[in-house]
RNA sequence: CUCCUGGUAGCUCAGCUGGAUAGAGCAUCUGCCUUCUAAGCAGAGGGUCGCAGGUUCGAAUCCUGCCCAGGAGGCCA
């Protein structure tokens, strides 16, 4: 509808003021007193031509054809031009959601992108918190959204399987390895060791696995592999009760492989900077990368010889550049927000077009239980795993309360309020609607009747209760919302309208018999309970979250 | 000190790419189950949109300054 209208005016103001250019914008009224749709094109056109707004609407009007779907247009305050629409024009939408076979999604990219998006990416030297859901969620569901709106979505987890950390990983594990077959190690300094359980659950394995192999550390670098792979494993674990499903895993070490004539792909990007925008200081290179706009320039090769995180990660993103995406998505955490400008800068050194990456920041998450915050410390009773939060609260509940909220700004997330089974938890609300109407309509079947979806789509005219005008019109928000999302690479915007949605369901369900004595009728609120249903399970997927149809 | 995020109802948050009377939910108060799931619904009260200026026909939204909260500023990752 919003394109028919936005086509019938950009005809118009092309007409009038030879302005095809200008896409006029069509929004949906917040009040049915001002119509079904409405635009402020008159208002904006007044300033460019310095004209007065009501007297240009009043010329755009009454140029507008006449069209059998539009009910009549209206001036309205300042000089807003007000459309309504037939009853009939408004059923459009509801009819051709109705008839889509299978799942609905309401919305196709124009142009197809080839995207890639990294996320999660947490170290492997401990499993996954509450802090990494977040990003897990949002990631995976993000994911999913462009994927349906038409896009090629690859989803990357890239592995800090190298460096100090990694080896300060192995050391605490072999520490406690060692302590399994009482060996002394108490001069062993440990004071920047992990000391989370989980090393001590790996000692155990390994040794139950490969006995003494690993008592004498002949090959290092073997030991540390094994430790990150069962890292790994575990974090994948975790990832997938999480409906969170990576289809690459990139590790940092691949950077280092040679790639022949005696040169890795971290080499081959340091002499790259090295031409033009690097220089020597007290025994490390340097990156000049506050040409590019960086608060100051940043060391390549440390004075030790060993190469930064930095330039490996430049390495990396130069290969995502290579790899030929269209954008290149990154979901970070907001303590790493002083990060971007380097590697911005490492790419515009490269003569890569910065434009294509894309960079969306996660805040904080802390737990809310009883009022009171739960610190993220590993003190005992206090839930700081992914792995805990799911077992305490469940995929949908966790899934849905991390999303539910704009990703930049910080999340208290509410334990006691995840768990309730009543209204006040938007989930099982959301969820309660869907199964109602599954209800409904198994009911419908116990009593011998059946539901024909032509006779009901014959027959939505009969819907003109003021209940029923608002849920027709509110299924077509479902759309905006989704074109919305996709612009802003966003998803809470679905929690909310699924909400507002379950509850305009749910008020109407209290107000109307739905399993009506008169058939036409009775198919017809049927056809729209199966729109919210097919609106709801849409919202859902892109979600990832469960409709049950029985509670 | 510099740079990021944010500050909207008692609480948790939408709205922020300028538009019509600022929206939800929770909590509080009042009603609704012999009727398709009361795991629900209807109604009421509740606001200097942090403060002060500016831009304009119009500002919660954009700009500047200030206040407050959280975060970031390693040859760590």
């Amino acid at each position: 509808m919003k394109e028919k209208l936005s086509d019938l005016l950009k005809a118009v103001i092309d007409d009038l003021f030879d302005r095809g250019d200008l896409i006029p914008e069509i929004v949906k009224t917040k009040s049915e007193v001002h119509g079904d749709w409405s635009t402020n094109i008159a208002m904006i056109l007044a300033k460019e031509l310095q004209e007065n707004p009501k007297e240009l609407a009043k010329k755009i009007i009454s140029s507008l054809p006449d069209k059998k779907w539009i009910e009549k247009v209206e001036l309205a305050g300042p000089g807003f031009i007000n459309f309504f629409l037939t009853n009939l024009a408004n059923l459009n939408y509801l009819k051709d959601l109705v008839k889509s076979e299978g799942s609905f999604y309401p919305f196709q990219e124009k142009t197809k992108k080839n995207i890639l998006i990294e996320y999660v990416s947490s170290n492997p030297t401990g499993p996954l918190h509450v802090g990494h859901g977040r990003g897990a969620a949002l990631g995976s569901s993000l994911s999913n959204l462009l994927k349906k709106s038409g896009n090629d979505v690859l989803q990357e987890y890239y592995v800090n399987d190298q460096g100090l950390q990694t080896k300060i990983l192995a050391d605490s594990v072999h520490k406690k390895y060692l302590e399994k077959f009482k060996i002394d190690t108490s001069k062993i300094n440990d004071a920047n060791f992990y000391k989370g359980e989980y090393i001590d659950e790996l000692a155990t394995k390994i040794k139950n696995r490969e006995n003494d192999t690993y008592i004498e550390l002949k090959d290092e670098k073997k030991f540390i592999d094994l430790i990150i792979k069962e890292m790994m494993k575990n974090i994948k674990m975790t990832l997938e009760e999480f409906k969170v499903n990576f289809d690459s895993f990139y590790s940092e070490s691949s950077l280092y492989k040679e790639l022949g004539s005696n040169q890795n792909k971290i080499q081959k990007v340091l002499k790259d900077l090295e031409k033009e925008y690097s220089f020597k200081n007290e025994g490390a290179i340097w990156f000049k990368s506050t040409q590019f706009g960086d608060d100051k320039d940043r060391v390549l090769i440390r004075s030790d010889d060993k190469e930064t995180y930095f330039l490996s990660d430049i390495a990396y993103h130069k290969d995502k550049f290579d790899r030929g995406y269209d954008e290149i998505i990154n979901i970070w955490g907001s303590d790493h927000h002083g990060y971007l400008p380097r590697i911005i800068a490492s790419i515009k050194a490269l003569k890569l077009k910065s434009e294509k990456l894309k960079t969306f920041f996660i805040q904080f998450v802390s737990l809310v239980k009883k009022g009171q915050k739960t610190s993220m410390s590993t003190r005992a009773g206090d839930f700081v795993t992914l792995d805990e939060l799911i077992e305490e609260v469940g995929v949908d509940a966790a899934r849905f309360f991390y999303l539910a909220k704009k990703s930049d700004q910080a999340l208290d997330f509410d334990m006691d309020l995840a768990i309730s089974e009543d209204k006040n938890n938007p989930v099982y609300y959301i969820q309660y609607a869907f199964a109602r109407i599954c209800s409904l309509e198994k009911e419908l079947k116990e009593r011998k009747m059946n539901f024909n979806i032509k006779d009901g789509i014959n027959n939505l005219d009969l819907l003109n209760k003021k209940s029923e005008l608002e849920i027709i019109s509110f299924l077509e928000n479902y759309k905006i919302i989704i074109e919305q999302c996709n612009k802003n690479y966003e998803v809470h915007p679905i929690c909310f309208y699924l909400r507002d949605l379950a509850s305009k369901f749910h008020s109407y369900y209290n107000s109307e018999i739905i399993i009506d004595d008169e058939e036409n009728k009775r198919n017809a609120k049927f056809t729209l309970l199966l729109a919210v249903k097919k609106t709801i399970k849409s919202g859902m997927d892109v979600l990832m979250i469960e409709t049950p149809e029985k509670m």
